[in-house]
DNA sequence: CTTGACCCTGTAGTTGCTACAGGGAGCATA
DNA sequence: TATGCTCCCTGTAGCAACTACAGGGTCAAG
């Protein structure tokens, strides 16, 4: 058993994180000590850490939420997990994608600019409508 | 002179987000008619093209706000600018080398995953602590 | 004169936390 | 015993950048 300062050190998570788990329901609401502190055993902490790991990853709070509870039924079988981690793998190849369209956008934008007096930098034209 | 829902449609934006941007200063209190309507100018619709056009680029709305107000200053150089278009782009590549390696973690999980009972599903496994 | 599309203000919701404010608990030290 | 000090408690509000109502008013067409 410990207290929530401690678990949090443990999975490197902030004693505020916690209490907002527990409110949305991510975390079941622990025992308490008699002068009402929170104590966490172990089950607690794994699965704080998972959620914490799956966090890491990208996983949305609703994703963890449903890769949790298909964990706590022990689902047949791991299709579902499987489809929400392709599903969250495809939406991070979307996100490169995007910001590697924007690099090359901003690098343009940024290797055009000769200096100068803004009323003729190149960035600025570049974020302007109408160019002429 | 155009409408707020005209302006919309010319910029792509929502009614809600132009006023949006005027409640917080982005964009000016524009004229209003008799029945109180607000109307835009060409002024207005090129400042909130620009605004758009930032953000597409994934500029903050501060950032925004502050390439606007060197452009309207009509400042000396471009040097601010070129510093806030360099250090936006530095944050795309660090984004990008962290989705990179996000990416690279989630394909060896999923990649791992041979389909079959949830309590032997690899992706689980990796998310839980205490590998055994 | 009614219908429908548009507009108005003001407020609250979204995601995932984070930061107080204003108190109580528990332990060590003087 | 008193005084600190660190930790914990609840409840609320803030962040970014919108988005979505609710409950009304305006305006042109038919
Ligand atoms: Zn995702
Ligand atoms: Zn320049
Ligand atoms: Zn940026
Ligand atoms: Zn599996």
């Amino acid at each position: 058993m410990r207290s929530i300062g401690a678990l949090g050190k443990a999975t490197n998570t902030k004693v505020e994180t916690i209490r907002y788990y527990e409110r949305i329901g991510l975390l079941a609401p622990p025992q308490r000590t008699d002068g009402n502190y929170r104590t966490y055993d172990d089950e607690a902490l794994a699965r704080l850490s998972f959620i914490r790991r799956s966090r890491d990853l990208g996983f949305s709070l609703d994703q963890v939420r449903a890769l949790l509870s298909l964990t706590d039924q022990g689902t047949q079988d791991c299709k579902t997990v499987d489809r929400i981690a392709r599903d969250h793998m495809a939406e991070i190849e979307r996100k490169i994608a995007d910001l590697i369209a924007l690099r090359h956008e901003l690098s343009t934008m940024i290797e055009s600019c000769g200096g100068g007096n803004i009323s003729e930098c190149r960035i600025i034209e570049a974020l302007s409508p109408f160019d002429n």
